[in-house]
DNA sequence: GTAAGATGGACTGGTTCGGTCGGATATCAA
DNA sequence: TTGATATCCGACCGAACCAGTCCATCTTAC
């Protein structure tokens, strides 16, 4: 429980992609998708989600792609999260929503909307930039039959 | 997104009841089903997965009923979780298991087993006796637009 | 004008989840 | 001993959700 979903994981790679590589102008989607072996119609959802969002630039036509809309530093994972899934809560019910059922009886909303926002503190903390920084990238051309050090690293 | 399953929110509700009534001995899984409009059924598979996890005791007979296994300060919201929805997770592929089919390419996983394991230490950090102290009306009396410094940060 | 790209809606197959049902076992009281 | 009240446990079902696909349209560079 507490997964976040595929879709998320196919963005922030992406947006990890795209801050690793700042310098090559707009990156299409099917690129991506074949350098990540993500299904390429999924992943163009997701990332019109976050051109929605305003976390990545789209530009049409021939040439186009997805760039980063803003510093990599300034945006959070907890900013790609909410772009794809929608704002992240913890209970069923949300704020003040007094629609559930159980509403008056239940006894545990403040302390678990207080878990939510420390959740979400923690989310917020880490910028997309810092997903970039470790390890290399996996794209440059590897010398057949060799494996980087830092992708066995796994243990 | 991230949500967590109503099965724990049912786990979490009925552990705070528990701590909250240490001194009335067992309680039946219909008596709490009722007090909190739960389905009867469903609950009771709840709370027979609690006492799987250590969490409660439970006392077959005309008498019967559920008691917590541990004071209330001793089990954390990231035990009931943990014990009613398995391990909890971030991301599809765990720890050390490469059957994910982007695991070599993946580029994102060190730093969000790190967001993961800060996620749990949250988690970890509340325990139950913490959701049974507050608050004895559901609906506190806030002045509006005005947010309790304690909602804000609390340790 | 055409090819490569983004955009957006509809649809589908599978899995999960909330919820239900039925039956077995254990305990106590009358 | 018997019956009532519990927990326990597995199987089942329908609805919702999600990953993935397909298709149709719009935009732009060449």
């Amino acid at each position: 429980m507490l997964r976040l979903s595929k879709k998320t994981d196919y963005a922030l790679l992406a947006m990890r992609h795209l801050a690793a590589h700042v310098d090559r102008g707009a990156v299409s989607a099917r690129e991506l998708a074949e350098t990540y072996d993500i299904p390429a119609e999924l992943l163009a959802k997701v990332l019109q989600k976050l051109v929605k969002g305003k976390l990545l630039e789209s530009q049409q036509g021939i040439r186009g792609g997805y760039a980063l809309a803003k510093p990599a530093t300034a945006m959070s994972v907890a900013d790609v999260i909410q772009a794809v899934d929608g704002p992240l809560m913890v209970t069923a019910c949300s704020e003040h929503d007094a629609s559930c059922d159980q509403y008056s009886k239940c006894n545990i909303r403040d302390p678990l909307w207080r878990i939510k926002d420390r959740i979400v503190a923690t989310l917020a903390a880490t910028s997309v930039a810092e997903l970039a920084i470790e390890m290399a990238v996996p794209t440059p051309p590897l010398t057949p039959g060799t494996i980087p050090i830092q992708m066995v690293r796994r243990t």
